[in-house]
DNA sequence: CTAGGCTAAAAAATCGATATTTGTCCGTCA
DNA sequence: TGACGGACAAATATCGATTTTTTAGCCTAG
């Protein structure tokens, strides 16, 4: 199960790319629960690779806010509380507004191209399951804020992306979230963004995080905080 | 050189945390230059210790902006450039602002005392040298969007907060930050939150920016980028 | 009983050595 | 002359083994 764009490839790469990769994904989707000890033995094992490689992914996703270190005495995946997905809810939406309306500011022709690009690909892969459609769906946020010559505001939204969707995995919903009409949502920004209209983009976007915060908090307080 | 608080002991802790504070300080400060090549072998004798804890702790600082991983190439200390500056500013502004407003938000008796204290160490150290200084600056900073409840939130503004001095450092002029007076401003942002007035602390935090950015953008332009 | 502390097992952290990869310097061939 | 290619050197990345630390169970003293 790969979630997240860009690194696909088995064999390529160095081993600790890869198992930062195969990290963050099982992190994300869930199948390293909230809290779960990580025994570099038994993730080595499983991922048929050395100490060394696991150790480094875990300090790397350590500063992605999906693992937690407690020193001298290893790693676990970070905890999750309802609190932690408000904060996620408004950190995202505070910097992407930022950064959409700054993407938008810097428009271009190709950046245009490239944001349709990405919506098709998304639209396409929808009826496809999680694993076809869930790095489009990211690609296609991502695109959307790409265009903002800013580095660092970019990596966070990555992460925050990463730490949102963690929820709604966890929350078990990865189907009912395509059936809920967020195509029509994604529609709507992109129309905006294709304008130029960068104060309707924003509305519209933030408004589509509000609608799947919304729509996540319920289950959320029910199923995994309990 | 300990630039940065809360971390001292020689000994204490893992090898890996140490190397940590020990390359972030030395990167920050600029005993490391930006964009220089980091041999896992030099740094591992430098600070006498084996090569999995240096490369553990560049793993961490990957993540924090301040190294740059080049697969399969190594690592090397983050470039800098005025675009890098800005951004830095702006975000950290921004994330500040939001910070500061939510720590007033939920003031209470105790973080009043905490920020009134940290205000007063800093003062005190103030002709004592950047080393003594700086971590106590930090620590004011800190203090004062500490009572926000948004971990992550503040996580990223610790991580600015260090870029951000780094090019204080790189400028070469921890003194002359001392003397300009900023005593001043830093007194201000502290009364207007022990009166807990949102929006003139947060005003005077900005402005204490606006002027640190304008201070140093000169700097930065004829003596780093070049 | 309970608290403290000892011991053995488990796990994390670290080290030293090896394997891979990258970068560089020549020499050769078109 | 210039570019391609091979071999050497340097540095990274990875592995396997060792050391240190933590954890859990158990026993004993109060």
């Amino acid at each position: 199960m790969n979630i997240i764009p860009q690194d696909i490839d088995p064999t390529e790469g160095s081993a600790t790319h890869r198992a930062y990769v195969a990290l963050r994904n099982m992190i994300v989707t869930g199948a390293l629960k909230p809290g779960e000890k990580l025994k570099i033995d038994g993730l080595r094992k499983r991922l048929d690779t050395g100490a060394s490689p696991i150790r480094e992914a875990l300090s790397l996703l350590t500063s992605d806010n999906l693992v937690e270190r407690l020193d001298q005495r290893g790693f676990r995946t970070a905890e999750v509380s309802t609190a932690n997905f408000q904060e996620i809810l408004l950190l995202r939406s505070t910097l992407e507004n930022l950064a959409l309306r700054e993407s938008i500011e810097n428009a271009t022709d190709a950046w245009e191209e490239s944001i349709v690009l990405a919506h098709h690909r998304m639209q396409r892969a929808k009826g496809q399951g999680a694993d076809m459609f869930e790095p489009l769906h990211k690609d296609f946020h991502m695109a959307l804020l790409a265009n903002a010559r800013s580095p660092i505001l970019l990596k966070f939204c990555s992460q925050l992306y990463d730490l949102n969707i963690r929820y709604r995995f966890l929350a078990g919903n990865a189907l009912n979230y395509q059936k809920r009409d967020v195509g029509e949502e994604h529609a709507s920004v992109l129309e905006a963004c294709v304008a130029r209209d960068a104060e309707r983009a924003s509305e519209r976007l933030l408004l589509h995080y509000a609608l799947t915060g919304e729509f996540l908090a319920g289950l959320i307080g029910t199923e995994i905080v309990a």
